[in-house]
RNA sequence: GUAGCUAUAGUGUAAUGGCAGCACGAGAGAUUGUGGAUCUCUUAGAGCGGGUUCAAAUCCCGUUAGCUACCCCA
């Protein structure tokens, strides 16, 4: 049998509702605050991601998605939309328009990782960009928007961690006082940490083992970030607390992706198992400059839509399944007849459904019932002679007899009744 | 890439070496053309390949897949 590829999965009838339920939730939210939605492609350059996110990252090592096409070209699959997003921002010169751009998006990414709970390799994100201002409160309104979008889902017990890593110089220097800093003790460090020492300093910071983190709280946590970034920070958390978001500052919070600058944001929950991260963002003011672009501040998040569907699946309810009308269908010949009809009622935009395997009606009738049909219309020989068919109305369990003329008011009025007693 | 656990009808599960069972689901029916309950019947299963044994779902080896965790990340 032919298997969905590891870490792939399909989205079946059954899921599909809380995905639309996700998605039109989020939109609403995102109109709210004027973003407008952009879509770009799955594939691009592979160089585009190997420049932003940064080569050295295991993202663009280890879990890029590369092919070469017919022309020898190489291709990645997305990893992330981001960078595919300041490509279509310089691109099409959309900063020309109004001096913040501010997008959306909603779409599949692909990372060749080890599937575990929340993880996959094509899995799906949902995320902003906005492009052109520097202003602390933009930094505010992003992540006041994420926290919207859990709101309106009903997510609940999830923590907002906050930290700055400071423009390019700063986390230059960040390192390089770091890496100083750890040097002595290099020795006493884990092995993970020895390759971290070389590779991504701050990360010896986040580390499980005891004696790492010995060593780590023994460093000085001091300021390290100069006065426009300090500032800055400062301004985004005011701002935060202005609008009544509750934070944690996490000076743990590094990021996976060169790109990031000043603020960077986590939003975890505890249902999620080990990969506790449903969103997360931050300010990337090089990344547009370094694209090759004029220097171009700029401020985003994604949350991770599998993960958002962990966070809620414990309350999820099932939707009803809804029909406007069910034919139940006797008599030889009939079936073309009541196909008519039934087209004819689709016309008039009311949902239809009908059995074409030509059941006995007490089948048809248990099938009508397991479909939510609030009508059926029972199409048989009989009355099809006076030109008329029986129209049953299944939540009053009642039954009278229409004129086809009259079938579209009947239950249409059928519909409102519904309604009301539900 | 590494480790641990798991693999039985569509789904969820039981049987520790001796006739693969249960529940849900799905289908048919309970007197002529009528749905939520009940009852009856039907349906369908050992991931794959080896080995041990009189006998393997069960023990062993390999393999594949899934899950969880590490790494890393949404």
């Amino acid at each position: 049998m032919l298997k969905a590829l590891r870490g792939t999965k399909d989205i079946l009838p059954a899921d599909a509702a809380l995905w639309q339920f996700i998605e039109s939730s989020a939109r609403d939210i995102f109109a709210i605050y004027d973003y407008k939605e952009i879509r770009t492609p799955v594939i691009e350059e592979a160089s585009l991601f190997i420049r932003s996110i940064g080569n050295a990252t295991d993202i663009v090592q280890k879990e890029m998605y590369v092919f070469s096409d017919r022309g020898e070209r190489s291709i990645a699959l997305r990893p992330e939309a981001t960078a595919s997003i300041v490509r279509a921002y310089l691109e099409n010169s959309l900063g020309q328009e109004k001096a913040v751009t501010k997008l959306f998006y909603i779409g599949p990414m692909f990372r060749s990782e080890r599937p575990q709970k929340g993880r996959q390799r094509q899995f799906h994100q949902l995320g902003v960009e906005a492009i052109g201002s520097d202003n602390p409160l933009l930094d505010v309104e992003v992540i006041s928007l994420a926290a919207r979008i859990m709101r309106a889902l009903g997510i609940k017990d999830f923590n907002l961690n906050i930290n700055s890593l400071g423009c390019q110089k700063d986390k230059a220097n960040i390192i390089e006082k770091r890496r100083k800093a750890v040097k002595p003790y290099l020795n006493s460090l884990c092995d993970e940490c020895k390759e971290r020492y070389n590779k991504n300093v701050l990360r010896i910071f986040d580390c499980k083992n005891a004696g790492c983190r010995k060593i780590a709280e023994g460093i000085e946590s001091d300021n390290l970030l100069c006065s426009d970034c300090a500032g800055h920070f400062e301004a985004v958390k005011k701002g935060l607390k202005v609008i009544g978001i509750n934070f944690i500052v996490d000076p743990k919070i590094v990021r996976g992706l060169d790109y990031y600058t000043k603020t960077v944001f986590e939003v975890t929950q505890k249902d999620l198992g080990a990969k506790d991260a449903i969103c997360a963002g931050g300010r990337y003011n090089s990344l547009i400059e370094e694209m090759g672009g004029k220097d171009t501040p700029a401020v985003g998040f994604a949350f991770g839509i599998e993960r958002m569907i962990l966070s809620l699946e414990k309350d999820r309810h099932l939707i009803k399944p809804e029909l406007d009308v069910f034919f139940a269908v006797t008599g030889e010949g009939m079936h073309e007849k009541a196909f008519q009809l039934m087209n004819n009622l689709r016309d008039k935009g009311l949902s239809c459904d009908i059995d074409y395997d030509e059941k006995s009606l007490k089948a048809q009738m248990r099938m009508a019932e397991k479909l939510g049909a609030r009508s059926v219309i029972i199409f048989g020989e009989d009355e099809i002679k006076r030109e008329k068919v029986s129209l049953r109305d299944m939540l009053k369990r009642e039954q009278k007899e229409v004129d086809l003329k009259d079938i579209v008011e009947e239950i249409k009025a059928n519909s409102k009744k519904g309604a009301i007693s539900c």
